[in-house]
DNA sequence: CACCAGGCAGTGC
DNA sequence: GCACTGCATGGT
């Protein structure tokens, strides 16, 4: 069974890429599969702003609408950008269709624990292994879902850096026997205030302050939390002379942030591999998306 | 084959 | 409080 609706400011294509899900991928060009809540879910995008769900029209309204935010109205939130930002505006001109996911705290904690120095694509490997070895199949797909606190609870750390995850693994450890004994409640932190959920997630090893703001943008909807990561690192020496712009984003400062990350990484490493923990002004770079030019060259040192 | 990745914890000052 | 360092592994 399946649904067609239009969808506008949607294009999985660009969340897949995004860097905020770690399990949706790009099957051909006209399938997008994804394994989200226990669940398996493929999009087919029929162009003009059109997308058929391969699910019954109960599940699309009560699992994946939320779960893909379909009912934010994302043209207001661009829209609400400050006009005077040139990089913003760039970045949100260059990636329409994004949209910030409601995804599983759990899986959301887990993914970003793994993400500390590591690139999205091996982040997504280990999320794939974990699966693999101790999650539960889902009816009618070859891959499965991620596994539970509990189970990932009952392994060992040499079992865990076995898959890879290299010094992460007593990290996930904790996380899962935190959350499977009930010391860290996911569902009962989500009430709290935000600088007391934050606090929470701090407990865990291994989550320090950009994985505890990723895993509130990503995992709690919490859209001020604006993650500070290499790349926007990066965006903040070059495009706004080391001063950070989020504290004047307001509200939606988390999906502006998003933009921003998306767009800088499309650009590319070659751009500027030197800044990096940094800040240091630089020349106006020009940000054209559509020519993927490297920026004027820095000052020698 | 060097260098880097959606960082963090430990240490030293 | 801030600066520095080691960390496991896979991509590019």
């Amino acid at each position: 069974m399946s649904v067609t609706l239009p969808l506008p400011c949607f294009d999985p294509f660009v969340i897949l890429e995004s860097g905020q899900c770690f399990r949706m991928n790009a099957m051909d060009a006209q399938t997008v599969e994804t394994i989200a809540l226990g669940r398996c879910l493929r999009i087919h995008p029929l162009g003009a702003g059109r997308f058929t769900f391969d699910c019954d029209p109960d599940t699309l309204d009560s699992v994946w609408r939320p779960y893909f935010d379909l009912d934010t109205d994302y043209a207001a939130v661009c829209a609400a950008a400050p006009k005077a930002d040139a990089p913003l505006q760039e970045a949100i001109a260059c990636m329409g269709g994004l949209r910030i996911l409601r995804q599983d705290p759990w899986e959301t904690l887990c993914g970003f624990i793994l993400s500390q120095r590591r690139h999205i694509r091996a982040i997504r490997a280990n999320m794939e292994a974990l699966s693999k070895a101790y999650g539960e199949p889902i009816e009618g797909c070859t891959r499965n879902a991620f596994p539970t606190a509990e189970r990932l609870a009952a392994q060992d750390e040499a079992a865990l850096r076995a898959l890879g995850l290299g010094y992460r693994a007593p990290y996930v450890l904790d996380a899962a026997r935190r959350v499977a004994s009930g010391r860290l409640n996911l569902e009962a932190i989500a009430a709290l205030p935000e600088e007391q959920l934050f606090a929470e997630l701090r407990t865990v090893a291994g989550v320090g302050v950009k994985v505890a703001d990723c895993v509130m943008l990503f995992g709690y909807q919490r859209l001020t939390r604006a993650p500070v990561d290499v790349w926007i690192h990066r965006v903040i020496a070059e495009s706004y002379g080391g001063e950070s712009p989020f504290a004047g984003y307001g509200a939606y400062a988390g999906i502006y942030q998003q933009y921003l990350f998306m767009h800088r990484r499309k650009l590319g490493n070659s751009a500027n591999p030197q800044t990096a923990g940094k800040v240091e002004r630089t020349p106006e770079i020009p940000n054209e998306c559509s020519k993927k030019t490297a920026p004027a060259p820095k000052r020698k040192p």
